[in-house]
DNA sequence: AGCGTTTCATAGTGATCATTATGAATGTGA
DNA sequence: TCACATTCATAATGATCACTATGAAACGCT
């Protein structure tokens, strides 16, 4: 059952790194959003012709879908952040922390893809949006009900807050925002928490 | 010197109100952003063909700059608020609270007209989110220096901080957040100011 | 009335968009 | 070696993009 040497029977086989590909595809999406993102882009960028990634991924609308997994699936997800801190406050300092580290690499663009490929949909990208608020409110949803657990009068409040700035930080690490100036806003959110 | 009497000389007259089409205008790049806004969109909501549009007010990007301004100038501006309140934390406090409502209006598009279109820009329209970017630059500014005639540690921080919750809370409302919730949003982040 | 000036609607500009038809190329299995 | 399956590069598809050429229509002025 070895997936990895499982190869398909027959046919050409395929003559680039699907994996890096979509890596190269998830960068595009990530500087310059899901709309503003050409199809010449990605195949400059992933060094694949179109008809190729037509079959390799299916549509654009797909590949960017699987390059927001490729985007969320990291060694540390805002899933795992949420749910091994000790408690609600820490998973929110937590979740800042990564979002300033995260939105200010210096090998990847700043700011946040879901943030930046969110907004300015046009009417035919509107599901896209959709799928992207879905997974917002899924990690806002998670992070308020591990602050829940321990403080339960304003959870909502406060991931509500979180949310907001982390969404604020990606717009400011696009604005050209350094690292230590989102670490300083990340520090300011956490002393919205009661007894610091 | 009467401006409203003076009137063009020669000519046939204009057949729309260019201040009503420019609201209109200014709706639909507030709804759907700079570049997701195509000129079709345009001619339908404003009522007025291409051609007459190009007459009017320049192109694409003139249009949109103006409807920016628009969108900037109302009875109570973010200048405004800034410098007419009182001290620094008042400033803070009633931008986020104008920015709670003015997001979750019922006869305006959810959210932030700067922050919807600022986002998801191709290379092409750079100078657009460039100009978008030193507006936001300004606005922060300008906080960060009344919140410095009060009190100088932290000013660049608190008003970043600020800054990040506004935009936060226009993604928040494009993803359907109440006006309540938002009001809360910016209650939590007055928090973080010492002394509450 | 007639001229000059401006705006009007119609239609079309080349460019770019996402997507695909086509046939040659390259592999496996027999 | 040969049929089969799959991917390859080339080139083209119709649609939409921002933008405009064109000539008729509607005004003020003389």
């Amino acid at each position: 059952m070895n997936v990895i040497s499982e190869r398909r029977r027959t046919g050409r086989p395929l003559s680039f790194d699907r994996d890096a590909a979509l890596t190269q595809a998830m960068m595009v999406f990530w500087r310059h959003g899901y709309e503003a993102t050409s199809l010449a882009d990605l195949t400059t960028a992933m060094g694949v012709t179109a008809p190729s990634i037509y079959t390799a991924y299916g549509d654009k609308k797909r590949l960017f879908l699987e390059a927001v997994r490729r985007y969320l699936s990291g060694p540390v997800t805002s899933d795992s952040i949420i749910d091994e801190a000790p408690d609600g406050r820490a998973a929110a300092a937590r979740l800042l922390e990564t979002a300033a580290l995260g939105f200010t690499g210096d090998t990847t663009p700043p700011g946040c893809l879901l943030a930046s490929a969110a907004i300015s949909c046009s009417a035919e990208a509107a599901d896209v949006q959709a799928e992207l608020a879905a997974i917002r409110r899924g990690i806002e949803d998670r992070l308020r009900r591990k602050i829940a657990a321990d403080r339960g009068t304003d959870a909502e409040a406060l991931a509500a807050h979180c949310m907001a700035v982390v969404q604020g930080m990606s717009t400011l690490a696009r604005d050209g925002a350094s690292r230590g100036k989102l670490l300083e806003i990340a520090s300011i959110a956490m002393r919205a928490w009661p007894n610091a």
